[in-house]
DNA sequence: AGTTTCTCGATAGATTTTTCTCGATAATGG
DNA sequence: CCATTATCGAGAAAAATCTATCGAGAAACT
């Protein structure tokens, strides 16, 4: 419902609803943190309080991701962590690669712990000569020309997007070609992409947006 | 719904909702695109198509911003533009402050454009000695001690929190005690905050974790 | 001038998502 | 050993969100 593509069928579909997809991360997060504090047992109330979600709602997004707790007790954080994971696919990492290293991609590449969340970026692209060379997080940035020959030969299947949204679809297709099968996509335009191939959109100022909305009217009305 | 605080109305809540608040910047961002191809007028089933939305979602969100439409010939981008620019407060500036130099701070500092968003980070504030000086993209880091003062003598109503999440929540009392009055916070915990605070939770990992949960969906299943 | 086509705006319907309620279960404290 | 309390799990209700339909207006074409 979010991405529209040129396929009848999308692919990666399993029935879970896209808000607790998104969701599962944060309980990651959260539950690292509580693991950390030597906290052995867990609840959804506990949880739903750390990050002002309801109880309800995180107990149905853990039972969708497979976890399974005791009345009275909770879950085994250690436990349910695991689950969570390897549901998300985060216990191995899957190596990728960025095209577009401009001020976003740049980000990004500096982003080093992306490891933890399941993965890394082993190779970059620019079509801009004057960005190409070993970047300063240990990432090297290739000529554009020579993404499709990398692609293969590394056997990428993750690829993020991050060049401006006029390059998106044609960047896109070359991934897609070559191997790619996951796009994580923040050009603010709809990719078109076979049908085995997973997109999924990312507009980091969507919260921002949110936020100073919030303000502005806030501030029109009150002081 | 988002951000559970300890008071019983939240500020801010224009009754639009929050759905249609996030994908505002990406409209703003189409918009940009298409008047700079010198495209005069333009239709929600063009906006539509653009980013993969349903062009009734587009109207309505539009609607509810505040934009009025032609029959048969759709908005002027230009005047369309503004609309949603000033709806969001992007049409003039605020300053902001920004805590917690680790990774993801550091990728946010680098990240200049921000002024095309509404915001620009005018300080940056770090716990470790190490971190202080000034930044490579112009911000100076300084001591977390001065928070109070720089955000008293500087007026910042903007705050980004990017610390872990155990120190979040002091510093966010830090901010708004000394008159911040808009939190941008990416540690995933739910913050307490006074009644007259807009609080807004990003979890960049969100999105990550649809793709790859997909992914391995689709791995466990298909090949 | 009339017809066609495209689009907005509003309303109604369908779907999704969240929240509530309840019974069962297991640990704790008297 | 029984009462109490906290929790999961499942199903129902409520709310929010998205999608479809329809009429009216306006441009373009015949």
């Amino acid at each position: 419902m979010q991405n529209r593509t040129d396929t009848t069928r999308t692919i990666g579909e399993h029935g879970i609803p896209e808000p607790t997809l998104r969701r599962l991360p944060a309980y990651c997060q959260v539950l690292r943190r509580l693991a950390g504090r030597g906290l052995k047992q867990v609840s959804c109330t506990r949880i739903g309080r750390e990050l002002g979600f309801d109880p309800t709602q995180v107990r149905k997004d853990l039972a969708l991701a497979g976890a399974v707790g005791r009345p009275k007790v909770g879950y085994c954080t250690e436990e349910l962590y695991r689950t969570l994971e390897n549901f998300l696919g985060w216990n191995n990492v899957e190596e990728a690669v960025l095209v577009g290293v401009g001020h976003l991609g740049t980000a990004l590449l500096g982003y080093t712990p992306f490891d933890r969340y399941g993965v890394r970026i082993v190779a970059a692209f620019d079509s801009d000569p004057e960005k190409l060379g070993p970047h300063a997080h240990g990432v090297q940035v290739f000529p554009q020309t020579r993404l499709p020959e990398l692609l293969r030969r590394m056997k990428l299947r993750i690829g993020i997007l991050t060049v401006p949204a006029e390059a998106a679809q044609s960047v896109c297709d070359l991934m897609t070609a070559n191997g790619v099968i996951a796009i994580w996509n923040f050009a603010p335009i709809a990719l078109s992409v076979p049908a085995n191939v997973i997109v999924q959109n990312e507009d980091l100022f969507a919260t921002l947006g949110v936020l100073s909305s919030k303000l502005a009217a806030a501030l029109r009305t009150g002081s």
